[in-house]
DNA sequence: CGATTTTGACCCGCGC
DNA sequence: GCGCGGGTCAAAATCG
């Protein structure tokens, strides 16, 4: 920082003299160099309280992902006694949860086996419960389920009569802005004339290859921007997901006016302490150091 | 007018 | 056997 160095030169400037004989003018300059020193050593505080900030969010952040996935794996272990849940198990014997993936856009998707959920962030305000994935649905129910306050849709594949394709869409407990869509029976949802629904017909395949083959990810249709599909692979994906949600946390977070309240105090309280004892071990510290973190 | 959605009734499996 | 809860049916309503 600029301060830093300038005032570090200016307090040593005159080394030899004697604080007690100074003139009017050089003691404006002290005056002043004294509110600059203060101003310094509050910008550091400053600097200082950011960077803890800072590190502690990242805290915050870890720990939030690991008490989702805690939560989500006990809400499994709940779930899986009923029968819906079993036959996932029963497809699934080498994995104990079911096939899955969340996506910050409009939808992905990742079938390998005859059930897989879907899981896609959409507009809280939203209420109606349409995923849309390219393929034509109708839907031949709604049912407000004991464990979820938010009601249960359930379609059948519209475009054979025949075929044995379902899906049920729900709101996610945790998350009003999360839907849960369950595929079943997707090995026989294979239609290669099928045509899109009015509501998603903009961004249907030009071959309509929502016909999904067993063992092959379902189309990719992402609504409003194509995110998903950019992000389909591996780690990549991983990270936008994690930084989404750090996003999320952090922008619904900062909205909290207790959360806010009772961190700041949290962190006030550490920072004092800290400041406290760094400073008693080293009082001219901001003098002499950098600034740059 | 056909396709789709809504919604109350019914069916069925499971736990007690 | 009974009650509960999830899933499905089907008639009526709605939409394009």
């Amino acid at each position: 920082m600029e301060e830093d160095s300038t005032l570090s030169i200016d307090l040593n400037s005159n080394p030899d003299q004697n604080p007690n004989d100074i003139s009017g003018e050089e003691m404006k300059s002290l005056s002043k160099h004294n509110q600059d020193y203060e101003l310094v050593e509050e910008l550091c505080r400053v600097k200082s309280e950011n960077k803890r900030l800072t590190n502690l969010l990242t805290i915050v952040s870890t720990n939030l992902s690991e008490f989702k996935q805690r939560q989500y794996e006990e809400e499994l272990s709940r779930t899986r006694k009923r029968k819906a849940d079993d036959i996932i198990n029963n497809q699934n014997p080498q994995n104990n949860s079911p096939n899955h993936i969340m996506c910050s856009g409009d939808l992905t998707n990742v079938i390998r086996s005859n059930t897989s959920r879907v899981y896609v962030r959409i507009d809280p305000s939203d209420i109606s419960l349409v995923v849309k994935d390219g393929y034509q649905w109708r839907k031949y129910g709604q049912k407000v389920t004991r464990d979820n306050p938010s009601p249960r849709a359930y379609y059948k594949c519209s475009f054979a009569p025949a075929c044995p394709a379902k899906k049920k869409v729900q709101r996610s407990v945790d998350d009003q802005s999360l839907l849960v869509a369950t595929y079943e029976g997707q090995h026989h949802h294979h239609h290669h004339h099928c045509r899109p629904t009015p509501v998603d017909s903009s961004a249907a395949s030009p071959s309509c290859s929502g016909a999904l083959s067993p063992g092959q990810p379902a189309p990719v249709q992402c609504g409003a921007s194509d995110e998903c599909s950019k992000t389909q692979s591996g780690s990549n994906q991983s990270n936008e997901i994690h930084q989404f949600l750090v996003e999320k946390m952090a922008s619904s977070l900062t909205r909290n006016h207790s959360f806010t309240t009772s961190l700041a105090a949290a962190i006030t309280g550490r920072i004092f302490d800290d400041v406290i004892s760094s400073e008693v071990s080293d009082v001219n510290i901001s003098n002499s150091r950098g600034f740059s973190m």
